[in-house]
DNA sequence: TAGACCCAATCC
DNA sequence: GATTGGGTCTAC
C-alpha cells in the first residue's frame, strides 16, 4: 500500500501542507499527478501528489500511529504526470522565493484544463460554445445590471455567454426573452503558414551586440538598445545560433497583443515549429498547444508572462523583450516576476537568459553595471532615422491652452491637424493608471463613490451608467444629486472615452479609434483596432500605455501625450521610472516610418527631471539621477523589499495584528531589518475584510523568507486575521 | 426559546 | 475553501 502526501486544491496559507492519503490501486501513480480526494466534509477535491511511500502497514495501525484516520483517495485523475522534473523543482523553488503556497504555483503553471484544481475537469473538449444574441431590448421591469447586460448584448450582435455577464444576470435575461442563445463551434488555434523569409544582415551595431551576447560567459545578458534600434534582429540571428545547437527558444513578450507578431516574425525565418502560449487563448486551444509543447513538437515558444511555466525541455535561450515592463509581474497571488523565474529556469538548463529594453528597469540595468548580468548595447536606430523632434507644452501657461477643449494645448490640437491634413496618423496616450475620472454634484460637492468598496465610480458613455472599476458595482446615472437635489450633475476628470468624444465634436470629420482596457476586455478586439489603425481606417489612436508598446506604425509622425503628470503623483518609489519611461517609450513610437516622428508632451511639471530626460530619451542621465534617490532613500535595486498584507474582518483586530507582526519581525534578531507601517492602503476595504500592509526592507537577511514562512504557517488564519506576502512588489 | 447570525477551528 | 458546531443575539 502506498502513502501519498498530497497539496489540496486550496491556494490557502494554512492548507499549504501536504495532507496524507492511502492508495492501493493498479493505476500509475506518483510525484505530479493528480487525485481526487475528499477533505474534511467536502466530498471531492482535486488534490495534488508531491510525495510517494510504501508501507506494510495497514490502514487501522497507520491510524493508532499517526493520531488521526488516514483517508484512500478517490481516483486518479491522471495518466501520466502533469510536470517534469524540471518544472516540479520550478514550483518549489517559485513557492519558496515568493513565499506563495505550493498549489497556487502548480495552478499558476499548468493551463485552465489541467489544473490542480476541481474546475478542469469541465474540461476543454467542448466543441460548442454559447454565444447571445438580443431579442427584445426593452429595458422596463429590469435590474441596472441586466440592464447593463443587455446593452452589451445589443451592440455586439454575438457575444460569448459568459462576456455577457454573470449567469445569474444572463439568465434572468434569457428567462425573461430578452435575449437567446446561439451554439457556434468553438474555435480551435489557427496558426497561419507564412512564406519563408531569409534572414536580414545585421548591421555593424547589432552584429556587435550579437557577438557580446553570444560570447559572454554570464547565465544573463542586458541588451539596451534604443527604441527602433532593431533588438527583434537581434533576438532572431541568435535564436538561430541555438536552434542550430539543437536548443529550444522561450520568447517573452510583456503584452498578449504582441504575440502574433512575434510568432509571424520567428515562423518566417524558421521552419522550426513556433507554438502560442498566452492567458488570452481559449482553454482549448490553450490545452492543444500545451500539450504539443510538452510532447516536444515546438522549438520555439512566444507568449506572455504565464509562458515562462511552458513545458519546454532543452532550452537554450530565453528572451524577455521590453523586460521593464510591469506586466512580467503577476498581479495575483503567486505575485512572481517572469524575469526571475525565466533566471531560476536558464540556470537548470544552462541556458542563456537575454533582457532587452531600451529603459532597462533599475534592478536589471544596476547587475548589468554591477558585472552580474553581461551587457551589450545599441546606440542608434536601425535605419538612421533621427529620434522624434520633442517639445514639452506647459499647460500651467493659460495662454496655451485651448479654450474650446480645456485639456488641449494649441499646438498639440494644430500639430495633430497638419499631421493628419497630410494624411499622416498621430498616437494621443493617456495615462491613466492609478487615477479615474469621477462623478460629482456642482452644486454640493457631493461626490458618487461605490458603496462597496468606496472608489469612485466613472461614467460611461456606451451604456449611460456608473461603474466602478475596483468591484463592478453598476449603477443608473443618477437625474438628481441625492445630499442636494440639484441637477447639476458633472463628470469630472477625463478617459479615452471622454477624450474621444472631445475630439469628435471638435473635429467632426477627425476619425478616431479608442484603445484600452476595457476595449480589451472583448476577445480579439485590441488586434483588431490596432489593425484597422494600420490599414489606416482611423487619423488618431487614442489609447492607454497598450499602444505605447511594440507596434510599429510607419504613418505615425506624432505621439501626443495627454498629461504626463499622472505617474508623478502616484505614491510609488517607482513613481519617476515608470513616468520616464512612459514618456521615452512613446516617444519612441513616433516617426517609425520615411518621415521624421515628432512628440507633444503636455505636462503642469514642464522641468520635473523624469519628463524633461524622458523627452530627450536620455536614459543614461536619467538612471543616473534616480539612483541617488533609490540610494538615499534605500529601495531597490538599493535594497530588498517584502510587502505584506494584513487583513481581518474587523479593523481593530486588523491593526493589532500588525502591530503585532512588526514587533514580532524586528524582534527576531535579523541584522539589517527595517519594517514600515503599518499604512492603510489604497483600498482599505476588499470585500468585507479591512486591510492594513507592512513593508519589510534589507539589504541581505540569509533566512528571512523561511521565518516570514513560518511565522505565516503559525499565526495564519488564527484570531481571523490573514496574511499575504508579496516580494519584489511593483507597486510600492 | 427557536431560529438567525457570526466566528473560529478543522480538514490527512 | 467549505463546513460545522457552538456561542450570542433577537424577535415574539
Amino acid at each position: 500500500m502506498k502513502i501519498l502526501d498530497v497539496f489540496i486544491q486550496h491556494a490557502k496559507s494554512s492548507l499549504n501542507k501536504p495532507f496524507s492519503y492511502l492508495y492501493d490501486g493498479d493505476a500509475p501513480i506518483g510525484v505530479g499527478y493528480r487525485v481526487l480526494v475528499s477533505f474534511g466534509k467536502q466530498e471531492r477535491l482535486m488534490g495534488f501528489v508531491a510525495r510517494v511511500s510504501e508501507t506494510n502497514l495497514t490502514a487501522k495501525e497507520l491510524e493508532e500511529a499517526n493520531g488521526f484516520r488516514i483517508e484512500f483517495i478517490h481516483s486518479v485523475v491522471d495518466k501520466e504526470p502533469l510536470l517534469n522534473d524540471e518544472l516540479l523543482q520550478l514550483a518549489d523553488e517559485v513557492s519558496q522565493y515568493y513565499i506563495a503556497p505550493k498549489i497556487s504555483v502548480l495552478q499558476a503553471m499548468l493551463p485552465q484544463s489541467l489544473k490542480p484544481s476541481i474546475s478542469s475537469l469541465r474540461g476543454p473538449k467542448i466543441a460548442y460554445e454559447d454565444y447571445l444574441e438580443a431579442v427584445d431590448v426593452d429595458e422596463d421591469g429590469l435590474t441596472d445590471k441586466q440592464i447593463e447586460s443587455l446593452r452589451l448584448v445589443a451592440k455586439s450582435e454575438l457575444i460569448l455567454k459568459r462576456e455577457a455577464g454573470t449567469p445569474a444576470i444572463v439568465n434572468a435575461l434569457l428567462k425573461k426573452g430578452k435575449v437567446r442563445i446561439v451554439k457556434r463551434e468553438k474555435q480551435r488555434l489557427h496558426l497561419e503558414e507564412y512564406e519563408k523569409e531569409r534572414p536580414h544582415d545585421l548591421n555593424f551595431e547589432q552584429l556587435r551586440a550579437y557577438e557580446d551576447i553570444l560570447n559572454s560567459d554570464k547565465d544573463v545578458v542586458l541588451l539596451q538598445g534604443v527604441t527602433g534600434s532593431g533588438k527583434t534582429e537581434v533576438y532572431l540571428h541568435l535564436s538561430e545560433e541555438y536552434l542550430k545547437m539543437g536548443k529550444n527558444i522561450l520568447m517573452l513578450v510583456p503584452e498578449i497583443s504582441l504575440t502574433p507578431r512575434m510568432v509571424e516574425y520567428f515562423s518566417r525565418r524558421f521552419q522550426s515549429k513556433v507554438a502560442i502560449l498566452h492567458s488570452e487563448l481559449t482553454p482549448a486551444e490553450k490545452y492543444d498547444e500545451y500539450r504539443r509543447i510538452a510532447k516536444g513538437e515546438a522549438q520555439v515558444v512566444v507568449g506572455a508572462r504565464s509562458a515562462v511555466f511552458a513545458p519546454l525541455s532543452d532550452i537554450g535561450l530565453i528572451i524577455l523583450d521590453e523586460e521593464h515592463v510591469e506586466s512580467y509581474k503577476q498581479d495575483g497571488q503567486p505575485h512572481y516576476h517572469a524575469r526571475e523565474v525565466a533566471i531560476m529556469r536558464a540556470k537548470h538548463f544552462g541556458a542563456k537568459v537575454l533582457l532587452g529594453s531600451a529603459t532597462p528597469s533599475f534592478e536589471t540595468k544596476a547587475r548589468a553595471m554591477k558585472g552580474v548580468y553581461g551587457y551589450a548595447t545599441i546606440l542608434h536606430r536601425a535605419n538612421a532615422q533621427e529620434l522624434p523632434a520633442t517639445e514639452i507644452i506647459d499647460l500651467t501657461d493659460k495662454t496655451i491652452v485651448d479654450r474650446q477643449t480645456k485639456i488641449f494645448s494649441k499646438p498639440l490640437l494644430d500639430k495633430m491637424m497638419e499631421k493628419v491634413g497630410k494624411g499622416e496618423q498621430a498616437i494621443l496616450l493617456i495615462n491613466r493608471r492609478g487615477y479615474s475620472s469621477y462623478v460629482s454634484c456642482s452644486r454640493c460637492g457631493h461626490i458618487f463613490s461605490c458603496p462597496g468598496c468606496r472608489g469612485n465610480l466613472t461614467y460611461h458613455k456606451e451604456d449611460g451608467m456608473l461603474k466602478c472599476h475596483h468591484c463592478g458595482y453598476v449603477a443608473q446615472y443618477p437625474e438628481v444629486c441625492p445630499e442636494c437635489g440639484s441637477t447639476q450633475i458633472m463628470r469630472v476628470g477625463f478617459g479615452t472615452e471622454r477624450i474621444c468624444k472631445i475630439l469628435n465634436e471638435r473635429f467632426p470629420e477627425l476619425r478616431v479609434g479608442r484603445l484600452d482596457s476595457d476595449i480589451g476586455k472583448v476577445r480579439n478586439n485590441v488586434q483588431k483596432t490596432l489593425d484597422a489603425f494600420k490599414r489606416h481606417e482611423y487619423d488618431v489612436l487614442v489609447g492607454t500605455q497598450m499602444i505605447a508598446k511594440g507596434h510599429d506604425f510607419p504613418l505615425v509622425t506624432l505621439v501626443g501625450v495627454v498629461l504626463a503628470d499622472i505617474g508623478l503623483s502616484l505614491p510609488s518609489f517607482r513613481a519617476n521610472e515608470t513616468t520616464f519611461e512612459l514618456i521615452a517609450q512613446c516617444v519612441g513610437r513616433s516617426g517609425r516610418g520615411e518621415s521624421k516622428g515628432e512628440a507633444l508632451i503636455q505636462t503642469y511639471n514642464p522641468t520635473h527631471f523624469a519628463i524633461t530626460l524622458g523627452a530627450e530619451q536620455n536614459y543614461e542621465a536619467f538612471y543616473r539621477r534616480e539612483m541617488q534617490n533609490r540610494h538615499i532613500s534605500l529601495y531597490p535595486p538599493y535594497a530588498f523589499l517584502i510587502a505584506i498584507s494584513i487583513s481581518a474582518k474587523s479593523e481593530e483586530k486588523c491593526v493589532q495584528a500588525s502591530h503585532a507582526l512588526k514587533d514580532e519581525i524586528l524582534k527576531a534578531g535579523f541584522e539589517d531589518v527595517t519594517v514600515l507601517g503599518p499604512v492603510t492602503p489604497y483600498f482599505s476595504i476588499v470585500g468585507d475584510r479591512h486591510q492594513r500592509s507592512l513593508l519589510v526592507k534589507y539589504k541581505k537577511a540569509p533566512g528571512i523568507k523561511k521565518y516570514l514562512s513560518d511565522l505565516q504557517a503559525e499565526m495564519s488564519g488564527k484570531g481571523g486575521v490573514e496574511f499575504g506576502f508579496d516580494v519584489d512588489p511593483i507597486d510600492y
